[in-house]
DNA sequence: GCAGGTCATCGAAGCGCTTCGACGCGAAGG
DNA sequence: CCTTCGCGTCGAAGCGCTTCGATGACCTGC
């Protein structure tokens, strides 16, 4: 059983071979009674064109790359919807994606391009001073990067607008009255990494608590159990006024709900929680939390977007922010 | 800046384009001179395959689609070093991967197979019953399943030996001399689905409690911790014997500690606790769980492992099932 | 010293598709 | 009635690579 070409569609049809390309790209006007007899044979004889031979002839390979930070401190979940939402959106723009970790660096990202495997690069977790950026610019093909780094000059960024997540804890918390309150972060590496989102979120929600005149603190929190109950006990010595907690940092969640439990500390009696982290996460936390959520299924959906857009030779804006959306639940009052 | 092709290479080389893809391929002799000067240029100007052209004229795209299941109830850190260890292992093999969900089904997968877009397949979490098994066998291109189908005949499959690793996780309770155990396994709708590894853990547990003498218990679990809780306390209400527990659950893992806690009963010292999860979960639990790990690395390694040998035409086993390892940690005595 | 055999290299024929220019034909315009 | 135009279709030229058969150059052995 051999593998269908468009000759033999052409063949079948009884018409050239032209004309069987022209029916499928829709490229030129094309009588309804020949695209009828074209498509007719295209059923019938299951034909799929190669992939090779319309990469190789149209120079457009319709893949896409998908760079994803397959290490050590990231947000599974948000990632995994992330990557669905990518792979999702570009199928609709009949596109498919190519999966790389980015410690293939900045080498692999030149080796698929170079290589027309890819028309276009999406990479995820770009850090503050990255060394693929120098590269990225220079590269033919498009890219879009989730994530800011230093000087997004001449990039395309899109990412959730986290100073304003951070904000909106602050602000929320404010309106409930609290005075005292403190954000509890991703763990220490994130930040040593530079990633930026991070860094951001703790801005926002200081500057927020400022201008509302609260007493706010903010520090990073790694992801045990101990750990957890470590920084929670150390800060609730530390500021016994306290009375709102923000939690950025989706791992730790659920065990700073178990350590203010455990210190006698009823959520949200005695303190507001309000977490930065996608809604599954916040719903089945007891209480369930108030939160800020990730919205890892927009950012993909609209980074793909822009990269189609940029694909089609249109001009996309430089930075892309997304506004954060928050869910009260049972866990702020 | 044009890109630079194998005839510029040829070119600047002084040699014939056949000569250079020689070169490149190895699958002729070439002088050591020749072959030098060609290696020369090709680094001099930059040179990279087209993707597309080699895939066209060689038949062989050099790129594997890797399936997977990007839906709820999955267990996501596995899912994600799964993926790592497919990606990494592929680029040994100067392969790429080519990313897709399940939710494309059987069509997605005939549509990249029909059109050449890849040499082979990568699925992950193949159902009892699954649609897209008769296509995989109908299918030119090869693949390789993770997990099993009803009827792995004529198939790949690779898989942890699921039932062991129930047996591993009595037998070492056995040892301990606990006389009555029970295993919380999966969200009911992982039975529900028929994906077979939740069932023959359970069915391994169960022998080997039988084979022991010991009275066993096996039930699904949800993940919220108020479920876990509700099902833990159950449990032992109807239990009082019961010092063993298993968790095949690796959501559920750090609520049944914190219920254990909340319920007044020591791990290990009242109730021993084993668990069926990745070794980073088991870690950084409190007390650090004693865990049969799943081996998701050592999965996604040997399953491209075979299916690299399998295009090469090599004939492989048709089953391969991964020997779980049990790592003692504080959490049983 | 020449047939026969290696070894290294070359040239050309595709691989299956897109795209460009050309062409025939009927309708519209003068 | 003849030109002009545009629509629908065709043929052919690549796209960049692999691979097969052919060709010398050189060595071996009798």
């Amino acid at each position: 059983m051999r593998t269908v070409t468009i000759a033999d569609v052409a063949k079948h049809a009884g018409v050239a071979v032209s004309t069987v390309s022209y029916v499928l790209s829709g490229k030129r006007a094309i009588s309804a009674t020949t695209r009828q007899r074209v498509l007719d044979s295209v059923r019938v004889l299951g034909y799929h064109p190669n992939a090779g031979a319309r990469a190789l002839a149209s120079k457009r390979a319709k893949v896409i790359a998908l760079v994803l930070p397959l290490r050590a401190g990231m947000n599974l979940p948000v990632l995994m919807q992330f990557a669905t939402s990518v792979v999702t959106t570009a199928r609709q723009y009949d596109h498919d994606v190519l999966l790389m970790t980015a410690d293939e660096g900045a080498d692999g990202l030149h080796r698929v391009a170079a290589s027309a495997l890819v028309d276009g690069l999406l990479l995820m977790d770009v850090e503050i001073h990255d060394p693929r950026v120098p590269l990225l610019r220079k590269l033919a093909e498009p890219s879009v990067l989730i994530g800011f780094p230093a000087d997004p000059e001449g990039l395309t960024c899109v990412d959730l607008d986290f100073a304003r997540a951070g904000a909106l804890c602050a602000d929320h918390l404010a309106d409930l009255g609290h005075r005292e309150i403190a954000l509890l972060g991703a763990p220490r590496v994130v930040y040593e990494r530079g990633t930026g989102f991070a860094e951001r979120t703790m801005a926002g929600f200081v500057d927020a608590a400022r201008r509302h005149g609260m007493e706010a603190d903010a520090r990073p929190c790694e992801e045990s159990f101990d750990e957890v109950h470590a920084a929670v006990k150390l800060l609730l010595d530390e500021r016994p006024g306290l009375s709102g907690l923000v939690v950025h940092n989706e791992a730790a969640a659920g065990h700073v709900l178990g350590a203010l439990r455990i210190l006698g500390r009823r959520v949200p009696e005695d303190v507001s929680v309000v977490a930065i982290c996608p809604d599954d996460i916040a719903e089945r936390a007891s209480p369930a939390l108030t939160s800020v959520l990730i919205p890892a299924e927009d950012v993909g959906r609209q980074a793909v977007r822009l990269l189609m857009a940029k694909l089609e030779g249109q001009t996309v804006p430089e930075s892309t922010l997304l506004e954060p959306r928050l869910t009260i639940r049972e866990s702020s009052r």
